[in-house]
DNA sequence: AGCACGCCGACT
DNA sequence: GTCGGCGTGCTC
């Protein structure tokens, strides 16, 4: 018996599967999809099974160590979407599957993830026979318990009496066994049986399950607050009542407990996979999907991959968001991955948001997606009521915050409602610059502005981790005019203790990277612990806090300012998403949006919540531009510690993709902002195409070309979020 | 990736 | 003379 396994090693010249010999011992337990161990290159190797040959006769194979698992990791859905990434993204096969797993069940020599055991007793005598024993009244007790639940909890029986256990064990009329344990159980028992949903939301739902044209994807359009989730329970629902399994993808950041009790409290068999589980804790989740015990999945990005069976229906929600797509390799587009899964499901792909991509809302006008729409929130209440404030005239008087916020502030804290102030940080925080010469501190390894934090007082580079203290005298100008500018939330929130008397707590990447962190905050506020929620991004998403009646954005300008094609969209998101967390609940809302660019459209269209508006202007700026959905992008990133090596063979390959590509337009090489991150120079080169049949056969030939030259290294971005 | 092999300079 | 620097090639 031969197999030919695919090993760990995520290399291009490697791509491929070896052969071994499987010794007679270990051939009962080969099946394809297992992990194996394997000598490789004087080294042991894991890696997957793919192939199994029944001929014997080769000779000069190595043979297999050993048999990692008893179950099979890749099924055969998951292991044709390997190679399905691996065309797509154009990257090896085995960090396409290392991609779909959770690191305990990745191809890797040295992690051991274990599973968890738990002492359970049971009878080891018949039921009858216990008449023959004299027991007294706690080893009756005991015994009754077992019987009734045939196996029970070791712990639940020594609360009872350690000592009359361990008589009945040493008397063999019980007995220990171990079993498999979960580690995190979210499933809750109260549940909650009131779904009443309106005449929009059913019609919606109506739609999707009587379908029977599959697979079939949707864009789902409706604004904030207009009941999504409610839509979507429906939907897997009734995916369950048919035996039928449902993923539910959201961004990671608002995988919030909120969230994900309101599905327990409607539903069992609920699994979920974000990155603050800890690796024991995923593995559960993981096995149990697998195992069938799961009827829906909650997860963010990589949730996509959970091997359920028979799936019915995968909802991504908040689609807009730029979270789905792998920022490193492979770089995977979870809804592209859920369109693919939905055709060997055959089953409904649903895309939900309030502010669709401009990809998506083409997609669904030229019918390659169907368009579901809610237009009103429900209960008719009314969208909040969003002022702009032009900061030009405020900032002299007042700092960062208008007298008109402020004022609003304090109105809210006098009613006892609460406020979320976001300070949109996409773009610049704190820098630190010199007001005399306009030197500007950067980090000598990246080329990136130093951000200050003060905490520490240090400036440290947020793409590396370089920090150093902060400067005094200027290195240029040597005058003692450094100082640091631009804003954060640290500085935010000092000022505005100064400004009103609330109770304030600051949501940033600072204050939420130890665990549980995150979700403290928020059912602290939930719990009117703080008057006021002051954050970055993270949280405008999703939240739900029916109190909140105030929403105040401090710099609608900076995401305007990063240089991205996307920065209006990113814009006109943002602030309809956070406008979208005012006046949830009874009481009417407000939003102010402070900003130096009072006439920009995605300022203007988000005051007026005119998504459409929104589209149509954005749309016709892309076209005059050629960016998406006007063109499709491929951005490659040629990357060397050598600075001649990098521009070299990047303007080789710029030409070689010019003359290759004749559909399309070639930009660069050219140095963006990132253009020295850890002493690696990178120069970026553009494809812009609307069809380009030869561009797979180019680039993987390119990719081939370059495989052995260790001094360049040649990254490829599909649909990039960024170039 | 990471190990062996091989070919050069620096040092006991 | 040998130790060890890293460039190159290969992995069932």
């Amino acid at each position: 018996m031969i197999v030919n396994v695919l090993v760990e090693l995520s290399n291009k010249n490697i791509d491929r599967t070896f052969s071994y010999y499987v010794p007679e011992c270990l051939r009962e337990k080969i099946k394809i999809g297992i992990r194996v161990k394997v000598p490789f290159n004087n080294q042991t190797l894991e890696g997957f099974i793919l192939e199994v040959l029944s001929n014997n006769d080769i000779k000069e194979l190595k043979e297999i160590i050993d048999v990692v698992d008893e179950d099979i990791i890749l099924n055969e859905e998951l292991l044709e979407l390997g190679k399905y990434i691996k065309d797509k993204t154009i990257c090896t096969l085995i960090s396409a599957y290392q991609a779909m797993l959770p690191k305990a069940l990745k191809a890797q020599n040295r992690t051991l993830i274990n599973k968890r055991f738990d002492k359970y007793i049971e009878l080891n005598v018949s039921e009858y026979s216990l008449s023959n024993y004299r027991l007294n009244e706690p080893q009756k007790e005991i015994l009754e318990i077992v019987i009734a639940n045939n196996i029970v909890r070791k712990n639940e029986l020594t609360a009872i009496s350690t000592s009359s256990v361990k008589t009945l064990l040493n008397k063999k009329v019980l007995r220990e066994v171990e079993r498999e344990t979960y580690r995190l159980n979210v499933n809750s028992l109260e549940k909650d049986n009131i779904h009443i949903l309106t005449d929009d939301q059913q019609k919606i739902v109506d739609t999707v399950i009587k379908n029977e044209e599959l697979p079939k994807n949707y864009l789902l359009h409706g604004v904030t607050g207009s009941g999504k989730t409610e839509v979507y329970m429906e939907i897997i629902e009734h995916m369950r009542s048919l035996g039928k399994t449902s993923i539910v993808l959201v961004p990671e950041i608002s995988l919030t407990p909120q969230m994900v009790l309101r599905f327990t409290r409607r539903f069992d068999n609920i699994a979920i996979l974000h990155s603050r589980l800890s690796e024991g804790e995923k593995y559960d989740e993981y096995r149990r999907i697998a195992k069938g015990e799961v009827d829906i999945v909650i997860g963010a990005r990589s949730a996509i991959f959970a091997p359920l069976s028979s799936i019915g229906v995968i909802i991504i929600d908040e689609e807009h968001s730029n979270t789905y797509k792998q920022e490193n390799n492979p770089k995977y587009d979870a809804v592209d991955i859920a369109i693919k899964r939905s055709e060997y499901h055959k089953c409904s792909v649903i895309l939900g948001s309030a502010t669709p991509t401009l990809e998506s809302y083409t997609k669904a006008i030229v019918k390659r997606y169907d368009l579901l729409e809610l237009k009103n929130r429900v209960n008719n209440k009314l969208l909040p009521n969003v002022q702009i404030i032009d900061m030009h005239k405020e900032i002299k008087k007042n700092g960062y915050f208008s007298s008109d916020l402020i004022k609003a502030i304090n109105e809210k804290l006098e009613k006892k409602e609460q406020i979320i102030l976001l300070l949109n940080r996409r773009g610049h925080s704190s820098f630190v610059t010199c007001s005399n010469c306009g030197y500007v501190a950067k980090c000598p390894n990246c080329d990136i502005t130093l951000t200050y934090h003060k905490t520490s007082d240090m400036c440290r580079c947020h793409y590396c981790g370089y920090a150093t203290k902060r400067l005094i005298s200027c290195p240029e100008c040597h005058e003692d005019s450094i100082k640091n500018l631009g804003v954060g939330t640290e500085k935010i929130e000092e000022e505005l203790h100064k400004l009103v008397a609330a109770k304030i707590v600051r949501m940033d990447f600072d204050t939420t990277n130890t665990k549980g962190a995150h979700e403290k905050i928020i059912t602290d506020f939930m719990e009117h612990k703080y008057d006021i929620l002051l954050g970055t991004q993270m949280i405008a998403k999703g939240l739900d806090f029916p109190n909140v009646t105030l929403v105040g954005v401090i710099n609608a300008d900076t995401s305007l300012i990063i240089p991205n094609f996307r920065s209006s969209e990113y814009t006109f998101q943002l602030l309809s998403q956070v406008a979208g967390r005012s006046g949830r609940g009874d009481k009417e809302g407000i939003v102010i949006i402070q900003t130096f660019n009072k006439e920009h459209y995605a300022i203007e269209l988000a005051r007026t919540h005119d998504y459409i508006n929104f589209y149509k202007k954005e749309m016709s700026i892309r076209k005059e531009l050629g960016y998406p959905p006007y063109y499709y992008i491929v951005s490659i990133k040629v990357m060397s510690s050598d600075y001649d090596i990098a521009r070299n063979e990047s303007n080789k390959i710029s030409n070689i993709l010019k003359r290759e590509l004749i559909n399309s337009k070639v930009l660069g090489p050219s140095i963006g902002s990132t253009f020295k991150v850890n002493n690696i120079y990178r120069f970026g080169i553009v494809i812009k195409y609307k069809k380009e049949d030869r561009l797979y056969g180019v680039l993987n030939n390119l990719i081939e070309a370059y495989k052995s030259n260790n001094k360049v290294k040649i990254d490829i971005d599909f649909n990039p979020n960024n170039i």
